[in-house]
DNA sequence: ACGCATCGTCGATACGCATCGACAAATCGA
DNA sequence: TCGATTTGTCGATGCGTATCGACGATGCGT
C-alpha cells in the first residue's frame, strides 16, 4: 500500500506537503497541487486510517447502538440503521455497530479504545440504566428517545405527543365520540419506552379539549384480547368507534377481529395506524396513517452528531429536538361530515 | 486517556513489558503480570485502537456491506446484521457498516483505507457487479448469496435447492399432485437473486422424481396477480392444489384470496412459505414454514471471516458452504395419510 | 564450578500521518 | 530602496502500540 512519503517522492515534495494538500490547512500553489494530486491518483494513494487518528485524535466513525431486537421490530430499526449509515457518509463518517448485548460496557469499550468519535444511542427508554454510562463519557453522544431526564443530553425523536393529538383531533372531526387506543406489544410496554407515554399525553389533551372520550384498551398480538377490547368500544358508544393501533402487528390482528364482527374501516368504524406508506397501501384497505418519520429523525441525529463533533465540543452539551409528525388519510378512516 | 507508557510507570517496567502482558507473545513472570494487570486496572487502561492498528496492521473491524433496502425485506436484513455484529463481538472484532449505495467505491475506500481487515457482502446476486472489483481486494471477503462463477471466491448462503426438495416432497407425501410455487415480490425478482432459481431447482428435481406436476405461477404482492394464479392452480386439478409462497408479503395476500375463495390451509388446500417461528405461529393458521435459517448462515460467515483473517491468509481461497433448510409442519399444511 | 540454554525484561525502532516551527521567496507599503 | 508581511515549502517531532534485538539472571547438566 503506498504511503503518503511514497505521494511526497513520486511528486518530489516533502511529505508535510502531502498532508498539507490532502488537508488544505495550509496554502499551497497550484503547481505542486497539481503534482500531488497526479501522484495521488497514480499511485491511488489514500491516507491510513488508523494513522490519521492516532495523528489528528479523530476516527471519522461514529458508534451507532442498536437495540435488543424485539423480532416483529426489526424492520423499524432497519430504517433507522440504514439512514443514519448512509447520511454518516454524506458527512465522511462511517458507522460502527454497537449491539446492546455488550451494555454499558460495550460503550465504554469503544469510547475507551478511542474507536469512535461518538455514539448515537437508539430506542432511548425513559429511565435507561445507560444514561448514569452516556453522561460519563467524554465523547458526544446523541440519544434517539427522550428520557424523563434529559438534562445534560442530546436527544432527538419523533413528536409523539403531537402524534396523538393529530390522531384524536382527526378522528374526533370525524364524527367519531369515542376513541379506543390500543396498546403497543408487550415487549414495547414491558420496556416502559417512554414514547408510549407521550403518545398518550397528546391524545389525552386533545380528547379533553374536544370533548370526546379516551379508551385505553389492551392490545398485542393476542387475537383474543384485541377481540375483547374491539367488543368494550363497541359497547361504549351508540354511534361509531375509532381506534388507533400503533403497531403493525397490532393492525393486523385488529383488522381480523373487525373483519370477524362484520365491520369495514373506513365505513363502520375508523383505524389508523403508524406504518411507512409503502406498507399502509398495501393493506387490503388502505391504512389512514401517522407517519413517525423515521428517515428524518435519522438524518437529524447524524447531523447533530456531526456538528457537536465538528465544534469540538468539550463543554456540556444539551439540546431535544422534536420532529413533527404527519397524518395522512386513505381509506380507513371516515370523511369528515361536510362543512366542518 | 492513560497510555501504555501510563500503566508502565504505574507498574515500574517498560512499556514493552505491558505490550506483552497484553499479547501474551513474550512469557512474563507471574509477579509483574500481577502488577501490570493492578495498574490497567487502576487507570482503567484501554489501548488505544488507532495506534494498534498502525503498528499491527489489523483493526479487527469487519466491513458488512448492507444491500440496497427493498422495504418489505428490512426485517429479515436487520436479522442477519444484529446475528452478524453480535458473533463479531464473540471474536473480538467490530462491525463497520458500508452501505450499497457507495457501491464498488465504498469497497476500495474502506480497504484502501484500511478501515477494515476484510469485508462480509450480503445478498449477492448471480452476477454481482461487485465481484470484480472484490476478487481485485487483498483483503478475504465473505460472500453470503452464491454468485453464477464462485471461483477463487468464499461464499456460504441457505442451501436453496435443498429448501425446494423439501417443500415438494414434503407436499407430496401429503398427497398434493399439483404443487404451485408462487414467485417473490418484483423487486427479488428483478434482481435476478440467484436464490430463486436455486429454490426452482430444488423443486423442480424433486417434482420430476416424484411424478407431481409443479406449476410456476405469478406472485407478488397484486391481489388480482394472486387472485388468478389460485384460480389457475384449482383449474389444473381435481383433486387439492398445494401452495408455496416464499415471501412474506405475497403469503399475506394469498391468505385473504383463499379466504375469499372459501379456501381453508391445512384443510383445503397446503401453503408452506418462507417466515421465521415466532411470524408463523402468529398467523391466523400457523404457516408450516420453510426455515432459512438466516441465524445460523450468519454466525458461520462471520466464523469464516475470522477464520481467514487468523489464518492470515495471503494465497486465493475459495470455499462454498451450503447451511440446510429446516421444514416445520403447522397448521396449514395437510397431514400425509396415515401409512405413507 | 563452569559453560550453556532459557526466562524475563528493557530500550529502541517502526508504523503513517498531522502539525509546528523555520525559512526562503515573493509581495507590499512607504 | 528597504523593512515588514505574506506565501509556499521543508524538516522534525509526536501520536500509542507492537516487535525485535540485547542482556542480565536463573536453572541445567556435567
Amino acid at each position: 500500500m503506498p504511503t503518503s512519503k511514497d505521494v511526497a517522492q513520486a511528486a518530489g515534495v516533502a511529505q508535510s506537503t502531502v498532508s498539507y494538500v490532502l488537508s488544505g490547512k495550509r496554502p499551497i500553489s497550484e503547481k505542486t497541487r497539481k503534482k500531488v494530486e497526479d501522484a495521488i491518483e497514480h499511485l491511488t494513494y489514500q491516507p491510513n486510517a488508523g494513522a490519521r487518528a492516532l495523528a489528528s485524535r479523530r476516527t471519522r466513525v461514529i458508534g451507532l447502538v442498536i437495540p435488543f431486537i424485539p423480532e416483529l421490530h426489526m424492520a423499524s430499526i432497519m430504517e433507522f440503521v440504514s439512514v443514519i449509515a448512509n447520511t454518516a457518509r454524506r458527512y465522511d463518517h462511517d458507522i460502527l455497530l454497537v449491539t446492546e448485548d455488550e451494555g454499558a460496557a460495550g460503550l465504554r469499550r469503544v469510547v475507551g479504545q478511542q474507536i469512535c468519535d461518538g455514539l448515537i444511542l437508539m430506542q432511548v427508554e425513559g429511565d435507561d440504566e445507560r444514561l448514569p454510562v452516556v453522561r460519563g463519557l467524554k465523547v458526544p453522544v446523541v440519544l434517539i428517545g427522550i428520557p424523563h431526564d434529559p438534562s445534560g443530553l442530546v436527544c432527538i425523536d419523533a413528536d409523539f405527543e403531537m402524534a396523538g393529538k393529530q390522531c384524536v383531533q382527526d378522528l374526533a372531526a370525524a364524527g367519531h365520540d369515542v376513541i379506543c387506543v390500543l396498546d403497543w406489544q408487550r415487549e414495547v410496554v414491558d420496556r416502559h419506552v417512554n414514547y408510549v407515554e407521550r403518545f398518550m399525553s397528546g391524545t389525552n389533551q386533545a380528547a379533553e379539549s374536544i370533548g370526546v372520550r379516551m379508551l385505553h384498551l389492551p392490545g398485542g398480538t393476542d387475537r383474543d384480547v384485541i377481540a375483547d377490547s374491539v367488543d368494550k368500544a363497541l359497547a361504549e358508544t351508540t354511534g361509531m368507534p375509532a381506534f388507533i393501533a400503533p403497531d403493525g402487528t397490532v393492525q393486523d390482528v385488529l383488522r381480523r377481529v373487525l373483519s370477524s364482527r362484520g365491520l369495514t374501516p373506513g365505513k363502520d368504524v375508523s383505524v389508523i395506524g403508524s406504518a411507512s406508506p409503502t406498507l399502509a397501501e398495501l393493506q387490503p384497505i388502505p391504512l389512514s396513517t401517522i407517519d413517525l418519520r423515521p428517515a428524518e429523525v435519522s438524518r437529524r441525529a447524524v447531523k447533530i452528531m456531526c456538528d457537536l463533533l465538528e465544534a469540538d465540543s468539550q463543554g456540556p452539551t444539551e439540546s431535544l429536538e422534536l420532529v413533527p409528525t404527519v397524518i395522512t388519510h386513505r381509506s380507513s378512516t371516515l370523511r369528515p361530515p361536510r362543512g366542518s
